[in-house]
DNA sequence: TAGAAATCGGACTAAAAAAGTCCTACTTGG
DNA sequence: CCAAGTAGGACTTTTTTAGTCCGATTTCTA
């Protein structure tokens, strides 16, 4: 039901790493630290930048840089900048057309499903990268 | 991150059905009302049944029948009893031998980790069969 | 008592998603 | 200029999930 993927899991130990330092570090040098598939890492910090809550820095002295305050970075915004589908069910999902689940507008479940995701939206919310220090 | 699977989907639907109608439902019922692939559900029948939340009748008369109280069905247990793996990351399941991650000892997320997939648990927990009526 | 309508359950295939790899381009400090 | 970085597209492999197929067993009923 709820496995995290690697890319989150890899992009917060990326995070740790960088919060815990408080310095610039390279990809080579988290991906080192803590046995990550470097070209992997490499998109996550990627994805992790664009979002913003971290910075980068290209050329010989370059490297990824935090940009908040790790009690501010909630896991929500993580799976957020790390993931396509981020909701329970595909019938909630606002990517898609999904004024009837699929084919048929049956679905006897969507009401309960959206109740369940925001009872997990609110619990994954409240925690941040403070608590991975 | 964390999308459900079409067994517990389905799953839920049939819980649904059985709970709302109250009597003896058979698979191919079920499946009809909710447009789901029939040799799936009744593998997840089976599921079900194993956990006991259900009970089966087989024969021509036969089918399935609600054997608890909807209020008294949460959502983890019917997780539970239709998915393998129930832990947001490899190195908390109980599955397996994971005095380290993997190859190393040196996860250092493992506790934020656990952290979070106790507050996953409470909230998911919270919720039963009687919200889906 | 035969047969239809069910569940039971293993083995398999197909499809989708996730993980990982490869390669080239661009940037920049020394 | 070149080494050490990030940027990013395209691709392959692996794993997981979804779905299918088939034969066995049970049991009601005509």
């Amino acid at each position: 039901m709820l496995r995290i993927s690697k890319r989150v899991e890899y992009g917060l130990m990326a995070l740790q790493y960088l919060a815990k330092n408080g310095t610039v570090a390279t990809a080579r040098e988290i991906s080192d630290a803590n046995n990550i598939p470097y070209d992997l890492l490499a998109k996550i910090m990627q994805s992790l930048k664009r979002d913003g809550m971290i910075d980068s820095f290209q050329g010989v002295r370059g490297g990824y840089r935090m940009m908040l305050a790790p009690n501010s970075v909630t896991l929500n915004r993580v799976v957020g900048a790390l993931e396509e589908e981020t909701t329970i069910t595909e019938c909630i999902s606002p990517s898609r057309d999904h004024s009837m689940c699929e084919l048929n507008n049956s679905c006897t479940i969507k009401e309960p499903m959206q109740k369940l995701q925001t009872v997990l939206n609110d619990s994954v919310g409240k925690m941040t990268i403070a608590e991975f220090l």
